[in-house]
DNA sequence: CTAATCCTTCCAGTAACTGGAAGGTCAAGG
DNA sequence: CCTTGACCTTCCAGTTACTGGAAGGATTAG
């Protein structure tokens, strides 16, 4: 598979695979005659697992831990529940930041007139 | 006032006091002898204002814009709102999408026993 | 043989700073 | 008057995870 099948194939982006290829985090398992990178399924798998870990949130580094452990036979998933843990709790951090903001700001949008004059809240707020 | 008193008067480190002059966002009202900047209440004031646009997650164009109409006599509140609901609907989307990867998350982790064994359904759904 | 399509590397830009180097300025103390 | 230390300056590089684009080589269809 030359580098567009294999991106189609894991369902990111042709600069993508690439990229991750050049941080070492899914190489391409070879080179055809030295020039192209040629994946197999064992890689798009690879890649497919870094994009649905991507989905959550986790890092490029927090994709490199949790693709070890797939292919570490031997982990436990004690492991990977800690890395998962951490990363549901940085959700859980930010959605009570988002909530405040938003109650915050809700709040001032909502005492605002919103008309023609240059009255308002939400500026007296921030000044 | 220097640019440390007034990074102190706004709440603001040094660095992103003199970024923000950089960038002509709030630009230093003098230098002294065409040297150091000089601060006064009114640039401070605009420090603060942008420290707390900020904090309500606005880009520094959306600061930008906010600054504008604070600054200016004529504005309406309902320029004001516009932006500031323009806001509010990122935040509770992003709200929505970080409920749903943690209502995923936190399903896999309670499923994950988190013990010496390699079986895991957190690798599972990943991979 | 050539045109189109693929692939390559390398450079630059994104957002909003932050860290650090090299060096200029200023007030106080000896 | 000189020095020391604190403060200031500019400029360059790095952060995150890509993305866009240029210049040019490889491959394939017709």
């Amino acid at each position: 598979m030359n580098i567009s099948a294999a991106s189609k194939a894991a369902g990111l982006p042709v600069k993508t695979v690439r990229y991750y290829a050049d941080i070492k985090l899914v190489e391409a398992p070879s080179r055809s005659e030295a020039v192209y990178r040629t994946y197999d399924d064992v890689a798009v798998r690879k890649l497919v697992f870094v994009r649905r870990s991507r989905a959550f949130g986790f890092s490029i580094e927090g994709c490199r831990e949790l693709l070890d452990l797939y292919q570490d036979q031997d982990r436990t998933s004690s492991e990977v529940k800690r890395i998962a843990s951490k990363r549901l709790e940085e959700i859980e951090e930010k959605q009570r930041e988002l909530q405040s903001l938003h109650d915050e700001l809700a709040h001032l949008v909502t005492s605002c007139r919103g008309d023609y004059m240059p009255d308002c809240p939400i500026i007296d707020y921030l000044g």
